[in-house]
DNA sequence: AGTAAAAATGACCAATCGGTCATAAACGAA
DNA sequence: TTCGTTTATGACCGATTGGTCATTTTTACT
């Protein structure tokens, strides 16, 4: 790796949790300049412009809690406990997994109305994280772990939507409690197709 | 009512869509010039700062989703079309009842890093919102229309971050339809606890 | 109608914003 | 070691930010 590319990963790092954290229109590249100790021209050698930088920050910060989500999947090896395993690696929205939450919420939240790029980006980590899930499901069924009769494209759908309702829940509320209720809601849910 | 407190309102009614959509940090009291056609000093009369501006359009926005979703409620009698009705109301988050979107949503993932002012005022909301599908149900119960074993306080929880988490989904999708699934599992939830 | 208070105006302010560029330092292949 | 290229610097730029204030206009009460 060249000089300038290791530049240009220490800044995508140093600036991921300062841009998940504070958005993207909050961040201002003097925030990127006292957190990688450079100077304003040199980020400018490394990224076309403040756009470019939070374009490729979004990335970074929706791959690292995808490397993060397989990693927990790997230590489980049934269908069912991938599933929990799942749900516990983000049960925790106070502490969470990628410094400033989850990246498709602060992002999408913040995008939804002004920005069709990363509208865009987050709404295909949208869809990925559910085909996650439902890859999940989908080998448990052909395994035999599951009910080949459970929906399991919905139930994805509605997994993935009560985890990140209960990031809302628990970051605003300061404390991760009402995700366990939620997990409990999600196993009850699962349990009911299990062979 | 005094001409300034006519004037208050209007900038609050005028500014509420922009900070929804735009975000607090990404609004400027520019924005909200062009949009009640007032000069800067006379937003300044009524408003502190833009600060205060925003935690009173903040409040105005809750508040507004409030009284759109009781007024869908008042339409239905029975304690299972209120919750259909509640569902109803939410299930269109492209063409949202309060315009820019969920405002707990929006604040609260904008804030929750940064602003807890904010956040302790989104949690409220985000209680309140669970107080009322809670008291819709154990209404239901004590009128014989659910089994008494239902844990509704639990339901509450999953049925508000479901619906919060369908937020997301459809709005980064740019289309409704993943909420009916949603909506889909709500009911036969709810069903299961019909008498 | 007279008048004191309230509201509206817009020029003005310092600070900060994203971004540029001439220059210097560091790199890396020969 | 040489030397062209890449990387880093920081002063500088115009635009915009949130906010102020002397002044004028409007309101609302007597």
């Amino acid at each position: 790796m060249t000089k300038g590319e290791e530049t240009r990963q220490m800044i995508i790092k140093s600036a991921a949790p300062i841009f998940n954290k504070k958005g993207i229109a909050a961040t201002a590249m003097s925030d990127i300049m006292d957190a990688t100790k450079l100077s304003k021209g040199s980020l400018y050698v490394h990224f076309e412009n403040k756009d470019e930088l939070a374009l490729t920050v979004i990335d970074y910060n929706m791959q690292l809690l995808g490397s993060r989500v397989f990693e927990a999947l790997s230590k489980a090896s049934s269908a069912r406990d991938k599933l929990i395993a799942y749900i516990d690696v983000l049960s925790t929205p106070v502490n969470p997994i990628v410094e400033g939450g989850c990246p498709m919420l602060n992002f999408g939240m913040e995008a939804d109305d002004t920005n069709e790029v990363v509208t865009k980006k987050v709404n295909e980590g949208v869809v990925f994280s559910q085909q996650i899930i439902s890859d999940i499901i989908k080998k448990g069924i052909d395994e035999g772990e599951f009910s080949n009769e459970w929906n399991y494209k919905d139930f994805a759908v509605v997994m993935f939507a009560m985890i990140e309702g209960g990031q809302l829940i628990c970051r605003v509320a300061r404390n991760n409690r009402k995700m366990q209720v939620i997990k409990a809601n999600l196993l009850e849910q699962i349990s009911r197709w299990e062979l």
